[in-house]
DNA sequence: TCTGGGGTCCTTAGCCCT
DNA sequence: TCTGAGGGCTAAGGACCC
């Protein structure tokens, strides 16, 4: 715990809908929801005109579809997001060499370690710069919260939001948390914080009142320990740069439970390639192979395998997942199947054990593809191939997402002939235009995809319907939010 | 109404070893 | 030599976060 205020935490708002609103001039002050399209689908981030409609996130989009009818519903574009968190990094970067990034929208910065803040005035200075900057450089507003400890230093900007700044003066923290909920503070969801409340204590004030031995007794010796010392406002977590991880995985929600065995095989053996993939790339390999299951009915189980070494082989994780298949029940149905890899080694290495008793098998998916198509299907499915998957899990409309388009029936994944119509628009994704230029998605469907033709820097600009297969419309990057001249005025006749 | 995806950390329990 | 305590490892599940 510091004496002045110099943990900086910043917190953008509303962050892919605001970017999603920023390129797309015709959505700005209107109802954004970015998030799954699919029937499963849930909602990443709802901007903040849609929230007034009680849209948030983690809600079903289909709910949030009842609430906010006429919102803009779009699939998540990570390229674009990941390039935005690059610009907002490389500012918090010019503060200090102590940037802990939470996420593609938030970070932690120590700006005694930069240099930058000593106390409450440089502090507060300090964050109002950085705010004007990240305004200047990508158009969007973030909130930051100043305190002399992370967790205080996040609660502070989440009372910031949106588009503000708080400093919480040390020696306050205690009067501040007192009446503020349990589940302001970190690590308490909805299981602590009604655990909590049928003993009576729903206050931060509360917490403190109960007593360290009371907590661990409650909620464990961990958990217990830390949500006493948070309740009088100690914490002495330092900021950390660089972060190992701990493990890797893929996992896939299908629109459909499947209950045919022959095709959830092949879907494991699939998220394993896949999972390879991510492994590879992140320059590891893994010990232990873990299989996760939802069933039919949302209930949630684990199986896991540990090698004898770690392994970054596809053929080695690919039948140790079907190993751990073989355990599992799948009778009644299997609406997710995920593989992931823990235990991991900082390097790659070959498993020759394994790897001298694995038999390459090519097990396809010829019978059973009759079955619901994963909300996000990747197409190749070879290992090594690397992944568009963001950080939050959604996949990037590489023409294979996007629910917001007829829905074409899966056909054996990788394995499967091309769709009949050959290119999809998910809803969102940039497109080019031959004569009108650059342009978004706004819908497709019934052999027609729509396309309102705007840029960032642009007024408003006007929808025009084409056939799904024009030959002069064609998917595109993203353009930058800033620094983009306006192009001349598009004619209004092809 | 029906609940994504990728993570981290913690707890509990069984087993093995010292 | 037997027994118990305790540590390390593995497996499974749960809570939480963004």
């Amino acid at each position: 715990m510091r004496s002045a205020p110099t943990i900086l935490h910043l917190d953008m708002d509303a962050f892919y809908a605001a970017v999603e609103q920023a390129s797309k001039p015709s959505l700005r002050g209107k109802p954004v929801i970015v998030g799954g399209l699919g029937p499963r689908g849930v909602v990443a981030t709802a901007s903040y005109e849609a929230r007034r409609f009680g849209v948030h996130s983690a809600m079903p989009t289909a709910q949030a579809r009842r609430l906010c009818p006429n919102g803009a519903y779009l699939i998540p574009r990570f390229t674009l997001y990941r390039e935005v968190s690059d610009t907002v990094m490389a500012l918090l970067r010019g503060l200090s060499p102590l940037v802990e990034p939470l996420s593609l929208d938030e970070a932690f910065v120590d700006l005694e370690a930069g240099g930058v803040a000593f106390d409450s005035a440089t502090a507060r200075a300090t964050g109002e710069h950085l705010r004007a900057d990240i305004m200047a450089a990508t158009g969007l507003s973030g909130s930051v919260g100043l305190a002399g400890s992370k967790m205080l230093a996040k609660i502070a900007s989440e009372e910031a939001k949106p588009a503000g700044l708080l400093v919480i003066e040390p020696g306050t923290e205690r009067e501040l948390l007192a009446p503020m909920s349990v589940r302001t503070l970190p690590g308490v969801g909805p299981a602590t914080g009604e655990h909590l409340r049928r003993a009576g204590i729903t206050t931060v004030g509360d917490l403190a009142e109960a007593g360290e031995d009371e907590l661990v007794r409650m909620v464990g010796r961990a958990h217990g320990a830390g949500l006493y010392r948070m309740a009088l406002g100690l914490d002495d977590r330092p900021v950390v740069a660089e972060r190992d991880a701990k493990s890797v995985s893929v996992e896939d929600t299908f629109d459909v439970d499947l209950h045919d065995r022959v095709r959830i095989r092949y879907e494991v053996q699939r998220l394993a390639d896949r999972c390879v993939g991510r492994l590879r790339g992140s320059g590891h390999s893994g010990r232990t192979i873990v299989l996760k299951v939802r069933r039919y009915d949302f209930s949630t189980l684990t199986r896991s395998e540990t090698l004898r070494g770690p392994t970054d082989d596809p053929v080695v994780v690919r039948e140790a997942a079907a190993r751990l298949l073989e355990s599992v029940d799948t009778t009644g149905g299997v609406r997710l199947l995920g593989v992931g890899v823990t235990g991991l080694a900082d390097y790659t290495q070959e498993d020759l054990f394994a790897q001298a008793d694995a038999p390459a098998t090519g097990e396809g998916p010829d019978s059973g593809a009759a079955e619901g198509g994963a909300t996000g299907r990747g197409g190749r499915g070879a290992a090594g191939t690397g992944e568009a998957d963001g950080p939050d899990g959604w996949r990037e409309p590489g023409g294979e997402a996007g629910p917001a388009v007829a829905l074409v029936p899966a056909t054996g994944g990788a394995r499967g002939p091309e769709p009949a119509a050959g290119r999809r628009w998910p809803a969102g994704s940039d497109v080019r235009h031959a004569v009108y230029g650059p342009g978004w998605v706004q819908g497709s469907g019934v052999g027609r995809v729509t396309v309102r033709f705007e840029r960032p820097g642009s007024a408003p600009g006007r929808v025009r319907t084409f056939r799904l297969d024009d030959p002069e419309l064609e998917p595109s990057d993203p353009l930058p939010l800033v620094g983009e001249e306006e192009p001349p005025p598009v004619s209004d006749t092809p």
